[in-house]
Formats: structure tokens, C-alpha cells, sequence
DNA sequence: ATTATCTATAGATCTATAGATAATGC
DNA sequence: ATTATCTATAGATCTATAGATAATGC
């Protein structure tokens, strides 16, 4: 029954993204340890001897998981070949795929919310992958300065965000495609200038 | 034991109130239906005689909470005191204390990224809420027509209810705070025009 | 007599652990 | 000999129901 020690990483990285998938389907409560091994074709006995706990999986998988996220996003920066990556995350972003396959959506979208409810480990997963996300797009928003690319990378993450997550709520008829298609045209343009403040 | 036809509807309606609380606060699936019960000073018992199910009970919470969200966004617009009631929602819907007090938060930046998971009943009743709360935010955005009002109603709530989210997420300091004064300015100047599409 | 709420519990499911099994790796 | 994974299970909790209780309202 025991496996090689290659075998034995490679089994934790396939429950590290069995339990991402599954987390973004079902919620973090509304999948068991032991429904989870098994999905990944494991049993649960040997879940505690890699995990201290289910909060630990949660912690674990979601930092995999938004590190994944993110290198898919650099991707598209770093290839000279895609003229406008800002564009190009978008479309995809806030595309009815991307809305309806939550298995391969982000885990913003699917589980911040739950966040405030997490120990203190899940808390800095997601606080840190914020702050990446942020730091990445502001490598791509317009500005004319270092802050103004910040603050427009955040404005637009959050448009995104709340743009995708109402569009779930919405369902997935014509006033869900509108809620996508505004918010994809909302990006192009710098959303606040800082001259403009009060 | 038994009580009067009046004092049950109160029940009924203390129940729905408390439901909507521990939603927020815990998830739809992190509060139980006897604990439930116990927080509205009743037992479980009496339960099923009310509603057929938890998730019937998930779809009647919400709606009424979705509509005292909305009747309280609505005295603020016909409150002939109020200057800039679009101002004065995005202040408070924006603060550090509507982040931090999930009891008194409104349902969809806690609870939106659950419906996909549940029955056609929840469905409607966020859908519905989805196209009130834009029909209600369309007579206070900025717009030269009844459709530009709309779309900037929908990047406007989208923009709010993801940088509430994302700040969530992101925890409770310097950078939760960025993300919601950001956005709280963002609102201010019409996000897109019909003229510039493409 | 009717019925709103109560106590008690069935049966399913959840997290976590104990101890067995069998393959790895010194 | 060590250890990764297995089977089996303890004990807590969840949704839902059965039947008792006692106050309402005809």
C-alpha cells in the first residue's frame, strides 16, 4: 500500500486541485474529506497523515489554486504575441464559459465570500493573492503614474468581480449576458483620475 | 403550547429575520436548522410545519431581506433632505462598517456566490432582487438616457459589490481600506458611454 | 376540535482517529 | 524498519419526522 515518495507529492498536488475544483463547485462546507479523496481516487484514513485538518486543505488548495490563476494571467502579459492582454483577460473573465464552468473559474469568485468565516491561514492566502492580483493588473491598466495604474487596477478587479458574482446571481438569461457585457466595456476606460477628487 | 394565529405569523417572521442573520454571517450551509431555530427562541420541531424544507426556508429569508435592503435604499431617494442619495448609499454601503458587520450587510455580497448551488426557488428570488436592485439604482445614476441610466447602474453596483467582496477578502487593513475608498470614488463619474463603443 | 409548538429520535453525513496492510528505501 | 495508504469506526452534527402537549378559537 505504501507509495514512492514521487508518487506520494504527486498524490497530495492531484488532492490539491480535486479539492480546489470541487471548493469552487460546492462551497467549502458542501464537500466531505472523505467525498473529496475519493474523487481523487484516495481514501480519507490517509487524509490526516498529509492535512492537519479540513482548514488546512482550504488554506493549501486556494493558495495553489490563485497561484495558478495568476500564472495563466502572466501569461498572456508575457506573450509579445497578444497585443492587448487587459482585453484579452477580460473577454475571458466575464465570458457566460467562464460564468457557467465554475470548476476552472477563479476562487474569488466562487469562494471570498466565505472568507471572514476562515482561521487565520485562509485569511492571509486570500489577503496575499488580493494584493498579487492587484499587482499584476497594474502592470497592464492605463495611468500615468505608478498609483494611478494601482488604483485603476483595483477599480477594475472589483468591476470584474462583482460583475461576474451578479451575473451568477442573475442566472444565466439575457440580464446576466447585460451585467457581462457592461462591465466588459466599463474597462476601457480609466474608471477614477486623481485630479478629479474633491 | 399552541399559540394565537397573530403570534405565529410573528414567529414566522422572527424566524425569517434571524435566518437571514445567520445566513450572512455563517453561510447558507454553516448554521443548522435547530440552532437556528433556537436563536429565534423556538425549537426544531415547529419547524417543518412552516416551511417545507431548509432551502424553502433559504428562498423566503432572502427575499424578505432583499426587499427591506432595498425599501431602506429607497427612503433615501424619496427623503427630500437627502441631496445625493447615490452618494449617501455608496458612503455607507462602502464603509469599513457595512464590511465588518455581516448581520446587517446585504444578501448579495455574502450569500450571491451560493446560488448557483441551489434549487430554481433561491434562483428567482436573486434574480428578482438582481433586477430590482438595478431598476432602483437607475433612478439615481447619471445618464442622458433611460438606458444609459441602466448601464450605469449595473457598472455602478457591480463595481460596489465586487470592492466590498474583494475588501472582504483582502481582510481589514491598509489595503482592504484602499480597495473601498477607491471604489467609493469610482462611482462618481459615468464608467461608460454609449457613444464609445466600438 | 383544531393546531402551533414541544420533546425525542431516526437515519444520513461530517470531521477526525486508531490500527492494519503492504510497498518503499535504508 | 519505515511509512503512505487502507479499512473501520467514534462521536458530533445535520435534515426531517413522529407523536405529545396545551392553548386557541369555533
Amino acid at each position: 500500500m505504501r507509495v514512492s515518495k514521487a508518487k506520494s507529492i504527486e498524490n497530495k498536488e492531484l488532492v490539491l486541485d480535486t479539492a480546489a475544483k470541487l471548493f469552487k463547485e460546492n462551497g467549502f462546507d458542501g464537500i466531505g474529506v472523505a467525498d473529496l479523496m475519493k474523487n481523487a481516487g484516495l481514501t480519507v484514513g490517509g487524509f490526516y497523515k498529509t492535512f492537519e485538518s479540513k482548514e488546512d486543505l482550504v488554506a493549501q488548495a486556494c493558495q495553489r489554486e490563485g497561484e495558478k490563476t495568476l500564472k495563466r494571467w502572466e501569461e498572456h502579459i508575457l506573450n509579445p504575441e497578444i497585443a492587448d492582454p487587459l482585453g484579452r483577460i477580460v473577454n475571458s473573465y466575464l465570458s457566460t464559459q467562464n460564468r457557467d464552468q465554475l470548476s476552472t473559474t477563479c476562487i474569488f469568485s466562487t469562494l471570498a465570500t466565505e472568507v471572514p468565516r476562515h482561521d487565520d491561514g485562509v485569511k492571509k492566502v486570500f489577503e496575499e493573492g488580493v494584493e498579487a492580483t492587484i499587482a499584476l493588473l497594474s502592470k497592464i491598466t492605463t495611468g500615468e503614474s505608478v498609483e494611478e495604474k494601482r488604483i485603476n487596477a483595483i477599480a477594475t478587479f472589483s468591476q470584474w468581480l462583482g460583475a461576474l458574482i451578479l451575473a451568477r446571481a442573475a442566472g444565466t438569461g439575457d440580464l446576466s449576458k447585460e451585467i457581462l457585457e457592461i462591465s466588459k466595456k466599463a474597462q476601457f476606460r480609466p474608471i477614477l483620475r486623481s485630479e478629479e477628487e474633491s
